[in-house]
Parts: structure tokens; sequence; C-alpha cells
DNA sequence: ACAAAACCGATACCTAAGTATCATCGACGT
DNA sequence: ACGTCGATGATACTTAGGTATCGGTTTTGT
């Protein structure tokens, strides 16, 4: 226990590594509990930080929601019984709003349908009170885990959509024809202009999206336009 | 509910679609009904069949297990609590197989964590007796849906793998290098072999995959290996 | 041992892709 | 009104990709 508290705060205080703030390998990941019983807040609150996370403590969802996150490795523990919104509504909340941060959830008072709505919902784990702390523990690292992932996909998902934007209209309908594999001079029929107007187009579309190749440029179609793979 | 019956009824002995086998919607979906309770399994089976799939029943996992699948979408409504191989049991060996069918639980004795652990292992629904017919019909719609996907997905990575294995080694070299957007002559320099050869390669390979371009290759080698992307 | 396949490479030829330069036209904003 | 940018296209040139045909060696399976 010690030992890794130890090892956070060294790797917190050490340099970078490097591959700058997208590794994240530097960070100490945020773990947000959201109760309404103080003292369930609190023995979580311990337990999270003699682990060497950064713990933050709400007493409703309403609080949680109205304090910005930072976006550093994150997960959320959340009671499922709260006044108000409940962690179920503030589950469905997320999805609505696009957020993706993984879930612990934690109840005293739980059925199965609960439990199985929560998991259906993408819930990383459900567990009734009361729990041994080490599986709290694996949840939070397994969620954590999850959440690094999902943030470096966002990034990378970001940059992508940046160069996107930048695109002239003519150029995004190149793109989309250049990925479906066709040539310059199909692409200059389907659009109705000449082959050499469409090589002008593509050179400055492939420089524009910093593709330095086909393949490449069809890779980062597939993150933008998920649902462009059968 | 009559309705529904006829309209299976009528694409059941209906003309074939055209596009072959393939997709599957003029199919009978078989729903697998696994208890070891007769009564259970008799009612299920009159419900299923009412709504036109094709029940199949079994009084344990084991029968389930010798029975042989036909490949047609096809859906499992398993009992929790089964003596000797479980529910659960079952489900992890499926795991184990990498058989892939959509899972619906239900059991008059369960509680939260066997939930929890059923749909963190992929099922489609858990249910706890007594449910509305209702539910479970909306469940196995939504699961023969999944298995008429998976189905139709493992089907084209069969084809897949199918051309892949027709590549000579040397081939498949090649096509590594080219779904990463290297040019000949760097795969060239890569293999330690000259420009004209690599295309020669090239050439066979994409014959053998039947690629259509470079774009449609590298969408075939996601679906291969899908880790090749971030 | 022999045939088949894989592997390698050269020449020749054609098509496709990419770049640079120049030019025209229209839309949009200051 | 002027400048910028997007869109278009022509000429000219270079590089890359693809195929066909020939030849050779090595490996492999029967």
């Amino acid at each position: 226990m010690n030992m890794l508290r130890q090892m956070y705060l060294h790797v917190h205080i050490g340099q970078n590594d490097g591959l700058g703030a997208l590794s994240m390998s530097n960070i100490v990941p945020t773990v947000y509990i959201v109760d309404d019983d103080i003292s369930v807040r609190e023995s979580l609150e311990e337990l999270v930080s003699h682990e060497g996370w950064h713990p933050e403590i709400f007493g409703s969802a309403e609080a949680f929601l109205s304090h910005p996150r930072t976006p550093v490795p994150s997960c959320l523990i959340l009671d499922v019984n709260l006044p108000d919104l409940s962690g179920l509504d503030l589950q469905r909340r997320f999805a609505f709003d696009q957020i993706d941060i993984p879930i612990i959830f934690i109840t005293g008072y739980g059925d199965i349908p609960m439990s199985v709505q929560a998991m259906k919902a993408g819930a990383v784990e459900f567990l009734t009170k009361p729990f041994h702390d080490e599986v709290l523990l694996t949840a939070i690292s397994q969620a954590i885990e999850r959440s690094r992932s999902v943030l470096h996909d966002e990034s990378e998902t970001r940059t992508l959509r940046g160069c996107y934007a930048s695109l002239s209209p003519r150029e995004q309908e190149v793109m989309a024809l250049v990925v479906r594999g066709l040539m310059n001079k199909q692409i200059g029929g389907e659009l109705g202009i000449s082959e050499i107007t469409v090589k002008a187009h593509r050179g400055k579309m492939m420089r524009k999206m910093k593709a330095s190749s086909v393949a490449d440029l069809v890779n980062m179609n597939a993150k933008l336009d998920p649902k462009s793979r059968g």
C-alpha cells in the first residue's frame, strides 16, 4: 500500500515522459465519489487516496454535475439511491450528453433489474454493500484503464475532426470517394469535374488531413465515421 | 399475434430474396430453451412458437451442448440455476470456445452479483421470474437481431480468412506493408527484394484477396486483424 | 525424383497519381 | 472596390503502380 502511494507520488513530481500529455502515464487519476451518506463518502475518500488516486467527493448528483471535470483519467463511484436525481438517472444523462465516464455503482438497497439496467448501460461494476475493499479497488483500476483508453481515443478523434473540418466541401466530397477506392478519373466523373481538378483537391485534402497515404486516410475515415464499415 | 405468425409463415415458404443465405431474412430463427423445469420449458416453447420462431427445448446444459447447432439466427433462453453445469458455467464455456450466441438468462432465485457477472459476460438480458411475456419477447427479438449481425460478420470473416490463407508467406508480408501505406520501393527495401518483385507479389495478392483497391484492402485487413488499429 | 509452387528479377509498356505553374471565375467580407 | 479563397482546368513533368512476358532458382509435396 505505502509503496503504491510513493510510486504515484514519484511519477507525479517526475519528468514528462516525452510523449506529451496524451500518454497520461504520469498523471494521478481522479476518482469521483457521489454518495449521500457522509460516512460512506469519507471512508471511500480515505480508501481511494490511500491507493494513490485523487478523490473528489460529492453529496448529490447535482453537486457532481455542477463541478467542472478535468481531462484526466477518471471514474465515478456512484450510489444508486440518491435523492432527486438517482444514480441511474445520472448515467442516463451522461449517455444522452455523450459523456463517457466509467461508472462503478454501489448500493445498499438494490435489485436485479436495477443492476441489469446499469450494466446494459455500460457500467463497469455494480456492487452491493457490504463489499470487500479489494473488489472495489480492482473495479476502480479497470475503470481508470478504460478511461485512459477513452480519453486517448477522444483526443485522437478531436484532432481528426479538426483536420476534417478544415476541408472545403469539395475536398470532403473527394475524400469520401477516395476512401471508397475510386480512381481520380472516376471521382471526376462522379462529381462532374475534370481529373486534373480532382488531383488538385485530392492533394490539398491529403495535406490538410496530414495523411501520408491512402491507407492512412482510410483508417482516419474509419475513426471519423465508424459506420462506413459493414 | 396471429398476424405475426402468418407473416413468418409466409416468408418461410416464400421465394429467396436473391441475396443468398447470407441475408437470412427468409429463415425462421431458432430459440433454444434450456430449463430443468418441464412446465417452464413447455410454456416458453408455446410462447416462442406462437411468435413464429422455432423453439428447441432442453432439460440440461449437457443436453444442449450435445445437440448440433445449425447456422441460423438464434438465441438461448437459459435458466441460471441448472444442476451440474449452471447457466453461468455454460456462458463461460461458450466464451472459452469463442461461440457467440446471444443469451437471455431467466431465474427464480438469483442475486445481484450473479446478474452482474452474466451481463459483464455479454448476456442480452437477465430476467427474474415472474416476468411479462412481452419483456421476454422483446429481449428475444433483440437477441436474434444480434445473432443475425454476428452470423453475417462471421461469414464475412470466414471468407476473408479463406482469401488470406490462400496467400503465400511472401504475399502476406507484402500485404501487411501495403496496408501500412508503404510504397513498393519501400516494401522492397523492408523485405530485401527488388521493386519489380514486390509488384508481382502485390498484384497476385490483390487478385487472391479479391480487393479492388488499396482502400478495399485496408478495410479487409481491419476485419482480419482488428488490433491493427489504435 | 519429379512436378508444382514459391520466389526472384529483368525488359517493356501502359496507366494512375502527384506536383508545379498559370489562369479564370464567382462568392464573401472588409 | 479590393483581396482572399474556393473551385475549375490546362500544360508539362515526374514518380508510382500495374501488367505481360520471359527467365532463373529454391522449396516442397507426392
